[in-house]
DNA sequence: GTTATTGTTTACCCGTGGGTAAGATATCAA
DNA sequence: TTGATATCTTACCCACGGGTAAACAATAAC
């Protein structure tokens, strides 16, 4: 057992008094709800699964969460919470395209490490009723318009080289919104590598600075 | 209707005549299957689904599959058999490591809009049962060891900028994955297009070749 | 104590979906 | 024509999981 402190298990303990306060024990709830969600998917994992984990039974859920699909819409809640976040600060300070773009990268890689983050991006959206989803859509959108207009500022202010700001956010978005699928908070890489490294790899690209372009072969 | 030929709905026709060619039809209930995997799940799709949009009953898919994860199967050795291709192309042509790398992206971006391509990056590898998920696993693993070499390769002749080949690979393939949650076949952007713009923005990065580093804002 | 309230459990309902048994229908070979 | 075979359907079984009813236990208020 690792002695680390973000992927606490102090939140099993939440139902050993009863007397303990229910926005704590609803938080329990919600922590061991997203882990496995991320572990097995919302689909595969059962309300019994999650009370069994907090060592009670499944009607004693239905005391702190209406259904299984408002746990899921906070967790979504608490995630977009967390990019909501670093999206203000970054429109706050920063100064030109490029650095708002590198700025984004690194602080959403970070968020992406993060369970309730994580959440927001590798959940299937389609285990929300509609009403959600479309609120869940729209703020993906948001985002990635975002994005995209700290790329084309970028453009136009000279910082970013000229390009199709629409497919090089997809890009970037793709290669940030697919850390949660295989990062592990156990794993070999720090959410600090991770970050530095992507805003590098991202913003630079991989060739080294001399030719401009190259042959391509392209397969079938 | 769009007069295209890669999302023919032909394969839905497939049993209206009861002597058709066995095979045909094995390939009809894979094509639909793994559109309906792919526009709800896996698990959302019901075997009644499948028989639905094929105008058949439900028994009657079971004269073609053993089960469902039968089919779900099939649909990762189609669509990993479509990777395996380019990955040999790409061996065995091609120059310098950043070459390779290009060639990768931009065919790898093509087939990750082909239907069984996209399954075996959009669909949860959960779903499989031990053995075959065991063998998916060692598929992907291959692939990335296959790309980090290239890049590897790279560094070495000089062509792509010392780097953490391991991270590297990751943003590249996040990026790439990623296309399969957004791209639709019907929508605005080519297969083409994506694909050139990728393998651009990804060798390249965004800034303008000027200065090597600037500043960055660390959000939280 | 006694009572009201909150928290939790045991026992159950029921819809859904994978899978099958057994019969019906078509096709081919003789 | 007549089986033999492949194909497909109707009718069913069963496990699983979301959700609830109603009773039971603990705490707080008086």
């Amino acid at each position: 057992m690792p002695k680390d402190a973000a992927h606490s298990l102090a939140h099993l303990d939440a139902f050993t008094s009863r007397r303990r306060d229910p926005a704590t024990k609803r938080e329990a709830v919600l922590k061991t709800a997203a882990q496995l969600f991320l572990e097995k998917s919302y689909g595969r994992t059962s309300m019994n699964d999650v009370a069994n984990r907090l060592n009670i039974t499944k009607p004693a859920l239905y005391h702190y969460f209406r259904n299984k699909e408002q746990i899921l819409i906070e967790c979504y809640r608490l995630g977009t919470g967390l990019i909501e976040e670093i999206l203000n600060e970054i429109a706050a300070h920063c100064g030109n395209g490029l650095e708002k773009v590198d700025a984004f990268i690194y602080s959403y890689a970070n968020v992406m490490t993060v369970n309730f983050g994580r959440c927001v991006m590798r959940l299937d959206d389609a285990d929300l009723s509609s009403d959600a989803l479309a609120r869940v859509r729209d703020y993906k959108r948001k985002i990635d318009r975002r994005l995209r207009s700290f790329i084309q500022e970028g453009i136009d202010d000279g910082s970013i080289a000229p390009c199709d700001a629409k497919i090089a956010a997809f890009a970037i978005a793709g290669a940030l919104n697919w850390i949660c699928h295989w990062y592990e908070p156990e794993g070999a890489l720090s959410a600090e590598e991770i970050a530095t490294q992507f805003a590098r790899t991202l913003t630079q690209g991989l060739a080294e600075k001399k030719k401009r372009s190259g042959p391509r072969l392209v397969a079938k």
